[in-house]
RNA sequence: GGGAGCUUAGCUCAGUUGGUUCAGAGCACCUGCCUUACAAGCAGGGGGUCAUAGGUUCGAAUCCUAUAGCUCCCA
């Protein structure tokens, strides 16, 4: 065998790309309708085009990358369908102010113009994502890449709206709506984020008509006044019973306005005495429909003054009109008081601007009928959640929602495909235009982004014939933040458009925040860049690093110095490929061998493997995924590493050449297995290592090896338990050694009083132990200046002449005897407890009593043998 | 105001069906080691009244109730 030269460290920069590469240019992560395989689907959450990733995004993926790959494995047909989405007011903003810089105004070059540029825009930084996607290594199909606004996507979009319109499920109406002042669109219930305010309330003097008095309301937004239209209280206010019916003049508008009574009015908020302005609340807008009372709207789609406000007070913003009314107000002796008060305002998610609660005419899908179904597939667990706790929350919104907004201001996205008649109210709504196109003019509005991604399920996939073959699909992992924007309405959409589920488990991700906890923000700049963490650490153990730390339902606490954990964790497993690697130089593999030369330390790791395997099974099952790095990184690390490699090396060092080939082929085979298991969670090293370990071609990858199945017949009790004896025996003699500061080149003799310890298990403790003889006999006797350590089935006396010193020992003996002491403690109390031995189930207690002889028994042996010293 | 989640070692978190060999892991810390895969490592060690108060039970980190604190979602 050619002697090999693999470096000491993993450098991860040598090797990701490249198999990255020949992954791609062998198609492994290509998937085709196979009818012959089960197909195990996922579609990707896609990523705003123009965004770039996060350590979200990362979680997120890494995710669906484990899921995808150990199906892969496992011979199911695996397809991740990966994507974008056309983000239509994000990316709109984005074009719009790159544009505004170059001194272009969208509305001057119009819808098409506006359109190129923003394809071009997608075009150049569109691809960012999905190539930082690819460095994390993803296995998605890249030949399905899909983007909301492919022709053929945008088609089904406008198909599916279509569809909602003729069963008369979609509605245009005048409505109250957020409204977003930057990007002068109305926005949805979800896309309003509430946050708490420092700001003012206003007290203000209304005159009352007709009398020498003044009602006064309390107000947040004193610039609203000019669109009061009434004043409310409470019918049974007795403060306010005398002006019901009268009328107050509007300060600096002059307008008379009615004072009327409505239940809405909390007798305890502000004055008792409310401020009614239909056209910018939403309160006020219902009551204003139960008092018809006028509307006057005071404001342009960007929330600056119009028309209808007093000359003085127009064309600015909402914000300078507050300062000037109030002020104006003051000056003219209507301002009462002013408070500080603390209030939740609406900001647009988007925009980042308060929303402006406002009057339009837009489209809307009604949701009752839709959501009901989508309810239910939860509620009966078809559609399962994991963390199940989301489901409450879900089921809060479901039950609680209203009618869905789906019109937007805006040009980007899909239009909606509905044709107004110039001659007449006619109006169509098609796929395709009408034909007498010169007759008609469309809606000018595009959809909601989720309007088009709900979808995405089955859309992703071109024809029906790939849909009935992928769809529903299995899993969908996502942030919990979008479950109503998207969770929600792609459970809807599936179950409407095609009466079924869309997936079967959905997986909640962790949040990602910093070391303070706080959320990671392109603003706070608190965000590593998971590129740069990538280029420091290697994929790998980004990957691993994330899923490790990041258990089901519970946020992450995340730095890149964490990163070390998988780090740390590859370069493991690369120094145990290294090893094995040396050895093949001198030390021929032999299959034939195996079974010939097979000691329980082989049977043991076979044992550990596949109850590993077993609880690996169990844990993913159940979506555990951070279990199952956690069992993982358990088995490379304590049982594979430190134990059964350690153990190997008395064989692999011995001088029988049969025995040696044996341990070193059983060994690689064990390693192989630890690849694949390993492979999902860090694909680059484990491919490298793989062909090392195999000295496969290639093009041939571990990606598409078949992934180990647990073998109950081979978890071995007496194995097991006979490892078990060993360990325990030399970590009391590790212990001994430790506690003394004896340094390991010193070898020492150690005595076992113990009748049950065999030959094999004899050399492997003087290797562990490192012990220069061992003696072991059922009736040796301590001998002199020796250290001890008493286990359930034996003692150990290490002679120490010279070397020991007899405080040290004595306190170490002190501490067991302690340690036995608290236990029986515990113990004896329990059993000497009547109600316990008589309601307790007789296993319960034999056990209790078995442990309390044992216990006792030794601790009789520490404490003579701290006489002995004494 | 409604809902969800969390509170276990200095830090970040595991602890499935209640039973002192489950009070654990990683990091950090202390001690000794460059032991022929790995100092990104090896071996050993210290450290916790499992938020608080009640309750159920023979027995509670684990089940129930209340309280406090933190986080998030919704209105």
């Amino acid at each position: 065998m050619q002697s090999i030269d693999i470096p000491k460290a993993y450098d991860p920069s040598s090797v990701e790309d490249k198999w990255y590469k020949q992954w791609m240019d062998d198609r492994i992560f290509h998937s085709e309708i196979d009818k012959s395989k089960k197909p195990y689907t996922i579609v990707i959450p896609p990523p705003n085009v123009t965004g770039i990733l996060t350590m979200g995004h990362i979680l997120n993926n890494t995710i669906q990358d484990i899921f995808i790959r150990v199906k892969r494995m496992q011979g199911y047909n695996a397809c991740w369908v990966p994507g974008t989405d056309h983000a239509s007011i994000a990316t709109e903003a984005k074009v719009t102010s790159f544009l505004k810089e170059k001194g272009i105004n969208k509305e001057e070059i119009g819808r098409e113009e506006f359109l190129k540029h923003c394809w071009k825009w997608k075009e150049k930084y569109g691809g960012l994502i999905i190539q930082q996607l690819k460095k994390l290594g993803v296995s998605c199909d890249w030949e399905r890449e899909r983007f909301t606004m492919d022709d053929d996507y945008y088609k089904k979009v406008l198909k599916a709206f279509v569809k909602l319109y003729n069963d008369g499920k979609i509605y245009r109406g005048f409505r109250m709506v957020n409204w977003c002042p930057a990007s002068k669109s109305a926005i949805s219930d979800e896309e309003v984020i509430y946050k708490s305010v420092q700001g003012k309330l206003w007290y203000l003097k209304y005159p009352v008509i007709g009398t020498d008095k003044f009602i006064s309301v309390a107000t947040t937004r004193p610039e609203t006044m000019f669109g009061d239209t009434g004043i409310a209280v409470n019918p049974d206010d007795e403060r306010f019973k005398e002006f019901i019916g009268k009328k107050v003049k509007l300060p600096l508008v002059g307008r008379e306005i009615p004072i009327f009574a409505d239940e809405y009015v909390d007798k305890d908020f502000g004055t008792g005495a409310v401020k009614v302005t239909p056209a910018h609340d939403v309160n006020d807008y219902e009551m204003g429909k139960r008092h018809k009372l006028e509307t006057v709207n005071i404001f342009n789609d960007d929330a600056t003054t119009n028309e209808n406000v007093p000359e003085k007070f127009r064309n600015l913003d909402r914000f300078e009109v507050r300062k000037r009314v109030a002020a104006s107000l003051e000056e003219n002796g209507f301002l009462l008081k002013t408070e500080d008060y603390q209030n939740n305002v609406g900001y647009s998610e988007r925009g980042g601007v308060p929303i402006e609660p406002y009057l339009s005419e837009q489209w809307f899908i009604k949701m009752d009928g839709l959501a009901k179904p989508a309810l239910k597939a939860v509620t009966d667990r078809k559609v399962k959640f994991h963390p199940n706790h989301w489901v409450k929350t879900y089921e809060h919104w479901m039950s609680n929602i209203r009618d869905w907004c789906i019109s937007r201001q805006l040009w980007w996205g899909h239009r909606i495909p509905v044709w107004y008649n110039k001659n007449n109210n006619e109006i169509y709504c098609g796929v395709e235009p009408p034909e007498d196109i010169e007759n008609w003019k469309q809606d000018k509005d595009v959809l909601d982004t989720w309007a088009s991604s709900w979808l995405w399920a089955y859309d992703v996939f071109k024809t029906d014939e790939e849909q009935n073959y992928y769809y529903p699909t299995n899993a969908l992992v996502t942030a919990p933040d979008i479950i109503f924007f998207w969770v929600a309405r792609m459970i809807m959409a599936g179950l409407y458009f095609k009466n079924d589920i869309p997936f079967k488990d959905v997986y909640f991700t962790s949040v990602i925040r910093d070391l303070k906890g706080r959320k990671m923000s392109k603003s706070l700049g608190n965000s590593p860049d998971p590129l740069d963490v990538i280029k420091e650490f290697g994929a790998d153990a980004l990957r691993f690093t994330v899923i490790y730390l990041a258990p089901l339902g519970q946020d992450v606490l995340f730095s890149k110095d964490k990163c070390e954990i998988g780090r740390n964790f590859a370069n493991k497993i690369w120094n145990a490929g290294r090893f094995l690697m040396m050895n093949t130089q001198n030390i021929p593999l032999n299959d034939s061998l195996i079974d010939k030369h097979i000691d329980f330390t082989d049977l043991w790791i076979a044992s550990r493997l596949n109850i590993t395997l077993q609880k690996l099974n169990k844990t993913l099952d159940k979506f555990e995924i951070n279990n199952a790095s956690k069992i993982i990184y358990s088995f490379v690390w304590n049982d594979f590493c430190d134990w059964y490699l350690e153990l190997a090396k008395t064989r692999l060092y011995s001088e029988d050449e049969e025995v040696k080939s044996a341990v070193l082929t059983r060994s690689i085979k064990i390693f192989e297995n630890l690849l694949k298991i390993v492979h999902p969670f860090m694909p680059f090293i484990t491919e490298e290592l793989w062909h090392f370990v195999t000295g496969k071609n290639k093009t041939e990858s571990i990606s598409i090896s078949e992934y180990p199945e647990s073998d109950i017949s081979l978890i071995n009790e007496n194995a097991d338990k006979d490892m078990a004896y060993l360990q325990e025996i030399v970590t009391a003699i590790r212990n001994i050694r430790g506690e003394m500061n004896i340094p390991p080149s010193l070898q020492l003799d150690v005595f076992i009083k113990a009748k049950n310890i065999n030959d094999e298990q004899l050399d492997y403790i003087k290797k562990l132990g490192r012990a220069k003889n061992i003696t072991v006999d059922e009736n040796l006797s301590k001998p002199n200046a020796s250290a001890s350590k008493v286990l359930n089935n034996c003692e150990i006396y290490i002679p120490l002449e010279g070397v020991i010193d007899l405080d040290v020992e004595r306190s170490r003996l002190q501490k067991e005897i302690a340690r036995f002491e608290g236990s029986l403690r515990g113990i004896e109390k329990k059993l000497r407890d009547e109600k316990f031995v008589k309601n307790a189930p007789a296993e319960v207690v034999e056990k209790e009593k078995k442990k309390k002889e044992d216990w006792q028994n030794n601790l009789n042996k520490v404490k003579s043998l701290l006489e002995d010293i004494s």
